[in-house]
RNA sequence: GGUUCCGUAGCUCAGCUGGAUAGAGCAACAGCCUUCUAAGCUGUGGGUCUUGGGUUCGAGUCCCAACGGAAUCACCA
């Protein structure tokens, strides 16, 4: 029980006692005391004044006393205005810490017996992943993350856009202009290479607009299954698919199940024909089959062509059908970029009208765009920020501070290169998950990405230096330890927010929002620093308080680590 | 034009289901390393929370309108 719910508890009985009214439990309203006062926790009595018909500190005084009379945990109390901030004892804290101590830190919430699919990164197969990706791909990874310790059954999936008249563009400039150019023969990255085709590609489009003929035909003979081009295809997918697996490996991002858009692109049809019999689906005197949502505020909406293809949203329809059926489905997470709102609306309200009871268990993780100071990236501008020169710039950054502060020097040249990996994608992770996922952001390539201030860096930091304290500790501690202190003031802090994790957690899963636990981890880090910085450790003589301490910041230490791990963000123990 | 999202310090961002004097970081300036890691800590300056109404004991937060910005409204994906 957390100690909100705990004082609404008591705070009803005691309003039951005094003033013989049943409330509500979760109608009171109790937040955490604002620093400026005494007190840990405060109840707000303004909307109790309708039944206790008395002036708010009159109110406040009142349970406020009854509080400290019958419920032990609660050790004083102070009524300013109506606010009635109540402290909690010693006792209370030190148990608070001891079960925190002896759970691990995990953050992992009890098991809701849900199965859900996340679906993100579902990249293009005709260019190198960018930083637009690269937020889609770490929200992905890190909401799946979340959505387990939420106690979810959890299933990442991408599904790879493999097929289409863009990897045909890619595939003809290869053909007409590359002179049989890969990726062992040029010493480039493939995704990287066939990025260069699909570039090479527009440019050639732009002087003969009559190529796009050529690839129009390209993408039928690929349909037909002819054999030359669907070998082009196979190998050139096969270089985008090594290249991306590189980029993958490099942010430390995988996969349960990896559908490629080949295998699903004809997907769907039946469910039209299912629609058409349901009549919630039309089909137009040419043979075009569309859903009216003009009821719902939108237009009209094709789902099948008169010639009997799929389009977009067919292919979805299926694939979620399909998804839902084969993994028996509770709901199902897409992360793809708010440009496609509209598209995720029509979705939802299509399978719903179709009679999927799931349809309402559809979440669209809409992230906003990632903007350079100068506006959107555009390919064609070459303004895009590439995902694998950004991870690498990363690193040379890391590696330049952290030889700068010399405090490596012992350590082998594998380590270090594992260090700087680890501070550097820190740095660029913490740095895009820590923003609002809804809300666009900006990312200034002038000015790297900060590794002082509120950065993955300096809770990485942080959490090297308690575990260098810790490893020159001589003596043990254990969660029983947690009793052998009167916590000062500070230490109380630390364990109320140690305490707010599993909140965290629930807060941010619900949300589907990373960024809940990057800015819980920056306020544990702050919030430690201090406490590092005027509270010796080591130096303590009274054993008992030096356990005590040992064990505050490891459970400290763990709780940064399983939150950091939350985003996919390692925490080193030297830096 | 319709729909959706956004607007908080010079810049980048927090601000939980409405609660006390709106918070961090960066940048600027001033301090702190013979003391557990200075990627740190402390301090100073910086705000009519876009604007105007409304709801109520109480609004950055909820409602309405205006202004500003973004996305989208394809037989593209």
């Amino acid at each position: 029980m957390t100690p909100e719910v705990f004082i609404q508890k008591k705070a009803a009985e005691a309003i039951k006692a005094i003033y013989g009214t049943e409330v509500a439990e979760t109608s009171l309203q109790v937040s955490v005391t604002r620093k400026e006062f005494e007190g840990d926790y405060t109840l707000v009595t303004f909307p109790l004044l309708k039944i206790t018909r008395q002036a708010p500190d009159v109110t406040g005084n009142a349970i406020g006393e009854w509080l400290v009379a019958n419920v032990p945990e609660i050790s004083a109390f102070n009524s300013v205005k109506g606010f009635l901030n109540l402290s909690f004892s010693s006792v209370y804290w030190n148990e608070a810490l001891s079960d925190i101590a002896s759970s691990g830190a995990t953050g992992q919430l009890p098991s809701t017996g849900k199965r859900i699919m996340v679906e993100f990164s579902s990249p293009n197969t005709n260019k190198p992943l960018h930083l637009g990706h690269i937020r889609n791909n770490l929200l992905g990874d890190s909401v799946s993350r979340i959505l387990k310790a939420c106690g979810n059954d959890v299933i990442k999936a991408t599904l790879v856009n493999d097929r289409g008249v863009h990897i045909c563009k890619s595939m003809y400039a290869w053909q007409k202009l590359f002179d049989g150019a890969t990726p062992e023969s040029t010493g480039k990255k493939g995704d990287h290479l066939v990025g260069d085709c699909y570039v090479a590609y527009a440019k050639m489009e732009k002087e003969h607009p009559e190529v796009l003929d050529d690839v129009h035909k390209m993408l039928v003979k690929w349909e037909e299954g002819d054999p030359e081009v669907r070998a082009l295809w196979t190998m050139m997918n096969g270089w985008v698919f090594a290249g991306f697996d590189q980029t993958y490996k490099a942010l430390g991002i995988s996969f349960d199940k990896v559908d490629y858009e080949h295998d699903t692109y004809l997907l769907g049809k039946e469910l039209v024909q299912k629609g058409l019999d349901m009549g919630v689906l039309v089909r137009d005197p040419d043979g075009s089959v569309w859903c009216d949502l003009t009821a719902d505020g939108l237009d009209r909406k094709l789902v099948l062509r008169g010639d009997g293809t799929s389009v977009y949203i067919t292919q979805d329809l299926g694939t979620a059908e399909r998804r839902f059926a084969q993994y028996n489905l509770d709901s199902h997470v897409y992360v793809v970029g708010n440009e496609q709102d509209y598209h995720f609306q029509v979705l939802k309200l299509i399978l719903g009208k179709l009679g999927f009871d799931w349809a309402s268990r559809i979440y669209h993780l809409s992230y906003g765009m990632v903007e350079l100071p100068e506006g959107k990236m555009k390919s064609r501008e070459g303004t895009v920020v590439d995902a694998d020169d950004l991870i690498q710039s990363m690193y040379e950054e890391a590696k330049k501070t952290s030889e700068e502060s010399g405090k490596l020097a012992d350590l082998s040249d594998s380590e270090k290169e594992r260090l700087y990996h680890m501070i550097g994608l820190g740095a660029l992770k913490y740095f895009i998950i820590k923003v609002d996922p809804k809300k666009t952001m900006l990312f200034n390539p002038k000015e790297s990405i900060d590794f002082n201030g509120n950065t993955g860096p300096f809770i990485q930091y942080t959490h090297a230096r308690i575990c260098s304290i810790l490893r020159k500790a001589t003596v043990a501690y254990g969660a029983a330890d947690a009793m052998g202190c009167e916590p000062s003031a500070k230490e109380v802090r630390l364990v109320k927010l140690l305490g707010l994790f599993p909140g965290k957690v629930a807060e941010a899963g619900a949300a589907l929002s990373p960024a809940v636990i990057a800015n819980y981890a920056y306020d544990l880090a702050k919030e430690f620093n201090q406490y590092y910085h005027d509270t010796p450790i080591l130096k303590e003589s009274d054993e008992a308080v030096l356990r005590y301490r040992l064990l505050l910041i490891d459970t400290l230490a763990r709780t940064l680590r399983s939150a950091m791990g939350l985003l996919g963000i390692e925490l080193p123990e030297r830096m």
